[in-house]
DNA sequence: TCCGGAAGGC
DNA sequence: GCCTTCCGGA
């Protein structure tokens, strides 16, 4: 057994809901070249900068089928993700939030190295057996 | 801006 | 369960 986060082996779609998660979303927006205007990585690993609040929750908006998104609404959502330790805000820095990736999954999985990689393009990133490495 | 309670949809 | 909507408060 290794010491991923138990959201981390969780595919596209949770069982319940079957929609797409926002924690994933950002994930997928972060590996794209892209959006890199939009939202990046910056700062410590795992830590990104929503560079363009009213665009991600466009995007957003646009992938739930909800129009009406806006940041204040998507943020809301972030909030959400405090308890369940998937994010954390990174406090005095503007729109900047840190995932709560644990350090062994920097080490023992480089291809999660903060930079965009083809393996995580494509229908099958995420996969569970890509991260049993 | 950022926070978290409350209500509610699906 | 995972947001979406709304909002008072810091």
């Amino acid at each position: 057994g290794f010491a991923f986060p138990d959201w981390a082996y969780k595919p596209e779609s949770s069982p319940g809901s079957r929609q797409i998660q926002l924690w994933h979303f950002i994930l997928e927006l972060l590996q794209k070249e892209e959006y890199r205007d939009v939202i990046a990585w910056q700062g410590d690993y795992g830590e990104f900068v929503i560079k363009d609040p009213d665009e991600v929750a466009r995007l957003w908006g646009m992938r739930k089928c909800k129009p009406h998104m806006n940041y204040d609404k998507l943020s809301r959502a972030l909030r959400y993700y405090y308890n369940k330790r998937i994010l954390h805000k990174t406090k005095g820095k503007r729109f900047t939030y840190k995932f709560n990736f644990s350090k062994l999954i920097l080490v023992n999985y480089p291809v999660w190295d903060m930079a965009p990689s083809p393996l995580l393009t494509g229908a099958n990133h995420y996969h569970p057996s890509l991260l049993q490495a």
